[in-house]
RNA sequence: CGGAGCGUAGCUCAGCCUGGUAGAGCACUUGCUUUGGGAGCAAGACGUCGCAGGUUCGAAUCCUGUCGCUCCGACCA
């Protein structure tokens, strides 16, 4: 391709609306342009790029016994309804209706649309198991689209689904999609790593996502230097001790805490209550009830966990009105002792613990000497709690460090949610009918894309992986005067690496020097060989690797020597 | 959904407080010069100041509403 026949509209400031770094070199290496929020055009540049990640996942996928499907993305709202995600999904549906008024969803996931393939297809146990995978544009009323390609409206993803006679099968199909994944981030140029993962509203047994280290990622992920664990923040946990026991016999006792608003104000003189002997007492609308939730003083609930806790996603925190109507008392006061009529859930670390101090439920007054499985009408124990940096490796004890990543796969063991809600069944070596055990596996293709740029940049602009590079190669002849010594060569090296089936790029714009090498770094071609009159001169051409060392070779080596530069590292 | 900020030329932004002819840089067009890291000079073209109301002799500027975009939050009682 030559630069003046092509359109890459590079942009020397970056676009206002645009905070990290891979969406400001998105926009200004003229990859892609916004449409509205969480919507983007691909430019040809842009497009490029996408093709070829899209075309490593499907190698990967192809090589781990997967069969490419094509679904369609407008879907009938009834096999919703039949799995039970109408309702606890419908959040991130668009809905369209037809010229009827029937609705219709643009689908967010296709978990349903497979499922019920599989269902009309599947009849025995000989056929199992199978694995689909598509490439296929999703759909998300997000709550807040951001940072261009990462969280959109709209977005490319990769969707797998295997199906399998037990569970030990399922868990062969699940290790399959999890190497497969490693290798895909792996040949993207990315350095992804798997966590433990919580499985939300997806439902399902356990799953694990693949995360790329970024700061501006959104998950926080919990990781051990010293052995393999690693788990997103909203499964963590570790291994702390437990809350002290004080005088359990102690009776409870109200005491006068004027201005005490926080758990902080409590630790201050003239009260000296240590956090950990604190109990926090939240308070939760649960489908419009409230319920308790305690953790200790010095600990923070994880609303992950309670997802899991409660059986439901629906819920938020309580109002101070709503509080106030539960209770009788405003935050700062709050307690859960004596309360009888409302669920109170603790986590397990508050369990058998005493001497403790909780609000009064009464403006400016607390209580200490609380023997929490004495006092407080505890309806479930769980595991509540967020994982704090420095605690313990569930695994092996060392301290745990947190960082933040960006998520760019997830796989599931779903078991048989769907395949019993939507009837795929299979008849066994017995004649009876079974469901199949199901796995579902995601890579956000297009954040994918941007996942390389935040990781892959310097001062100067994208520095593309090979594997991924929208040209691999960038031509730079200094002067285009048709005919010159320079311009000669140039169209040679072109013509004769494009004989080879290497993808290069001719820059054969009217501009200055400086333009083109701007350009040509902050788009991040892997490889730039300069042609300019005073290196010719001496019979010689410049060789620059993206981020690398500028090397002088002779102008009859210049293809040998890019070639070389092409071929795989060992 | 709650909070905050921003909407002025293709892009980055100034002007708004204190109402009175709509601006700069970059990009674009033409010409000349220049040519190894985002050139210089000259001339030119490009705007419903997001939209709708209101106040006023007069609104980019003040007021109200609305739409869009961005960020933070949606546990820390």
């Amino acid at each position: 391709m030559r630069w003046t026949q092509a359109l890459i509209p590079t942009l020397k400031e970056s676009p206002s609306d645009a905070e990290i770094v891979s969406h400001k070199l998105l926009l200004r290496a003229g990859l892609v342009r916004k449409l509205s929020g969480g919507l983007y055009t691909f430019l040809p540049l842009g497009l490029r790029v996408l093709r070829k990640i899209e075309q490593i996942v499907r190698e990967e996928m192809d090589r781990a016994g997967a069969l490419e499907v094509l679904m369609p993305a407008l879907q009938p709202p009834e096999i919703w309804q039949q799995s039970g995600r109408y309702e606890t999904a419908s959040e991130v549906f668009y809905k369209v209706r037809d010229r009827a008024k029937k609705e219709w969803i643009l689908g967010p996931t296709h978990e349903e649309v497979i499922t019920t393939m599989v269902a009309g297809e599947l009849s025995s146990y000989r056929q199992l198991p199978k694995s689909f995978y598509q490439i296929q544009t999703k759909f998300r009323d997000e709550i807040r689209p951001r940072f261009g390609l990462m969280r959109a409206k709209e977005f490319i993803m990769k969707d797998a689904y295997s199906f399998d006679s037990s569970d030990e099968a399922a868990q062969v199909s699940y290790q399959k999609m999890y190497d497969a994944y490693t290798r895909i981030f792996e040949r993207c140029g990315l350095k992804a790593f798997p966590v433990e993962a919580d499985t939300g509203v997806m439902g399902g047994k356990f799953s694990h996502e693949f995360m790329v280290p970024a700061e501006t990622g959104e998950n926080e992920v919990v990781y051990c230097d010293a052995c393999s664990y690693a788990a997103n923040i909203e499964k963590a946990t570790s291994k702390i001790a437990g809350t002290p026991a004080g005088d359990s016999a102690a009776a409870i006792e109200k005491f006068a805490t004027p201005g005490v608003k926080t758990i902080e104000d409590l630790t201050k003189a003239p009260y000296e209550v240590a956090a950990q002997q604190q109990i926090k007492t939240l308070v939760y609308m649960v489908e419009d009830k409230p319920v308790l939730v305690l953790v200790r003083g010095d600990h923070q609930l994880n609303e992950a966990k309670l997802v899991g806790t409660l059986g439901t996603a629906t819920f938020r925190a309580a109002t101070v009105d709503e509080i106030f109507a539960a209770l009788g008392a405003y935050p700062g006061s709050l307690g859960a002792v004596s309360v009888k009529d409302l669920p109170v859930y603790a986590d397990e670390i508050l369990r058998g613990a005493s001497s403790m101090t909780t609000g009064a439920n009464e403006k400016g007054f607390h209580l200490r000497n609380v023997s929490i499985e004495r006092d407080i009408q505890v309806k479930q124990w769980a595991d509540l709690r967020s994982v704090q940096v420095g605690e313990a490796c569930p695994k092996c004890g060392e301290p745990l460090k947190v960082r933040r990543a960006i998520e760019v796969g997830h796989v599931f063991k779903l078991g048989t949610k769907y395949t019993e809600a939507l009837n795929a069944v299979y008849s066994d070596e017995a004649g009876k009918q079974q469901p199949a055990v199901m796995g579902c596996y995601g890579i956000g293709v297009t954040r994918t894309l941007q996942a390389v740029i935040e990781q892959c940049n310097d001062k100067d602009g994208i520095i593309w992986p090979l594997s991924v590079a929208p040209y691999r190669v960038c031509i730079t002849p200094l002067g285009i005067v048709p005919g010159s010594a320079v311009m000669a060569l140039a169209e040679k090296i072109y013509a004769e690496l494009s004989a080879q089936g290497v993808d290069v790029l001719l820059d054969d714009r009217d501009d200055r020097p400086g333009v083109k090498f701007k350009d040509a770094d902050l788009v991040g071609f892997p490889i730039r060989i300069a042609i300019g009159e005073k290196s010719l001169a001496k019979g010689e051409v410049e060789l620059k690797l993206r981020g690398g060392v500028l090397k002088a070779i002779k102008q009859e080596e210049a293809v040998s020597e890019i070639l070389a530069a092409l071929k795989p590292q060992p």
